[in-house]
DNA sequence: ATGCCTAATGCAATTAGA
C-alpha cells in the first residue's frame, strides 16, 4: 500500500502536473495540501477520471487539504484539528482508507517570527498534539502525512545557520515536533534512510532546486500500531524539475 | 534588510508562501 503526500501550492494550476505524477507514481492514497481554491473549484471529476475518490476541504485562495484514494472511497472522520472553534483555515483532514486511518495536514508557516502569526503555529501544533495522542491511544493503525513546515534537524536544511531564526526552524517548533513524535510516531523517511541529505522542498528562488538548496518538510508519521509495516520511503525529487512544478515534491511509503 | 520566484485574486498590485 503505497501513501504519498504532496503539497501541490494550487491544485488547478497544478493540474497537469498532478496528473501526470498520479498516473506515473500510482500511489494508492494522496494527501493533498495548498489547494488553493474553494470547495467548489476542486477539480473532482478530472481526478476521478485518472482513478482516484477524494474528499477535499478547501477555502478561497489559501490553504486547503485533500485525501484521494484509489483503494476505495474514504469515508471522512474529521475536517478541522479540535480545539479551537474560532480557527476556520482548512489545514487538516482525516479519513479511513483501505483499513488505514489517514490524517492529511497543513501546519501554518508561522513566519514572521516573533509574532501573531508564529503564536498561531505553535497553538495549531499544540492542537495537534492533543489530538494526535488520542489517535495514539486508540491503538487504530494511523498516518499522520503533510506539510508540517518543520525542519526536525541540522540534517533537513541545506543551511542551518541560516535558518535558525526562522518560524520552520525556530528551536520551539522543532521541540514540538519531537514532543510530537515521543508520544510514539515513526518518522517514516528518516526511519528508512537515517543517514542521507533528504529534502522535500526546494525555494523557487535563486535556482535553489538546482544548487539541491531545499528543506525537508513534508512528513509521513507512523502510529505504533502500523510502523512494523513499513517497507520503504523516498522522495519523488524529480517531479520537482518538471515545468510548472510546486516548490514541493512528492513523499511516499509503501507499507506492506 | 531586501529581492530573487510563483499562485490567487482579479485585471494592478497585494498577500502569502518558506
Amino acid at each position: 500500500m503505497k501513501i504519498a503526500t504532496y503539497n501541490v501550492n494550487g491544485v488547478n494550476g497544478r493540474l497537469p502536473v498532478l496528473l501526470r505524477w498520479l498516473e506515473e507514481a500510482r500511489p494508492d492514497v494522496v494527501c493533498l495540501q495548498e489547494l488553493k481554491a474553494p470547495q467548489e473549484k476542486f477539480p473532482e471529476a478530472a481526478i476521478a477520471a485518472a482513478g482516484y475518490h477524494a474528499v477535499w476541504h478547501g477555502q478561497k485562495s489559501w490553504n486547503g487539504v485533500a485525501i484521494l484514494s484509489r483503494a476505495g472511497v474514504p469515508v471522512e472522520t474529521r475536517r478541522g484539528l479540535p480545539g479551537d472553534p474560532d480557527d476556520l483555515a482548512s489545514r487538516y483532514i482525516e479519513a479511513a482508507v483501505d483499513g488505514v486511518l489517514v490524517a492529511g495536514l497543513y501546519l501554518p508557516n508561522g513566519n514572521p517570527r516573533p509574532g501573531p502569526k508564529f503564536d498561531y503555529k505553535l497553538a495549531w501544533f499544540d492542537r495537534l498534539i492533543a489530538h494526535a495522542a488520542d489517535l495514539v491511544a486508540s491503538g487504530a493503525p494511523v498516518i499522520l502525512a503533510g506539510d508540517f513546515n518543520v525542519m526536525p534537524t541540522e540534517r533537513d536544511v541545506y543551511k542551518p545557520e541560516r535558518w535558525i531564526d526562522d518560524a520552520l526552524f525556530a528551536p520551539e517548533v522543532r521541540a514540538a515536533f519531537f514532543r510530537l513524535l515521543d508520544q510514539g510516531w515513526t518518522d517514516a523517511l528518516r526511519t528508512m534512510h537515517p543517514d542521507e541529505t533528504i529534502y522535500t522542498f526546494w525555494d523557487y528562488f535563486r535556482n535553489a532546486y538546482a544548487r539541491n538548496a531545499g528543506l525537508r518538510i513534508d512528513h509521513l508519521l507512523l502510529s505504533p500500531s502500523i510502523a512494523g509495516r513499513l517497507k520503504a520511503a523516498d522522495v519523488d525529487r524529480h517531479v520537482r524539475g518538471w515545468e510548472k512544478s510546486s516548490d514541493h515534491a512528492p513523499v511516499w511509503i509503501d507499507l506492506a
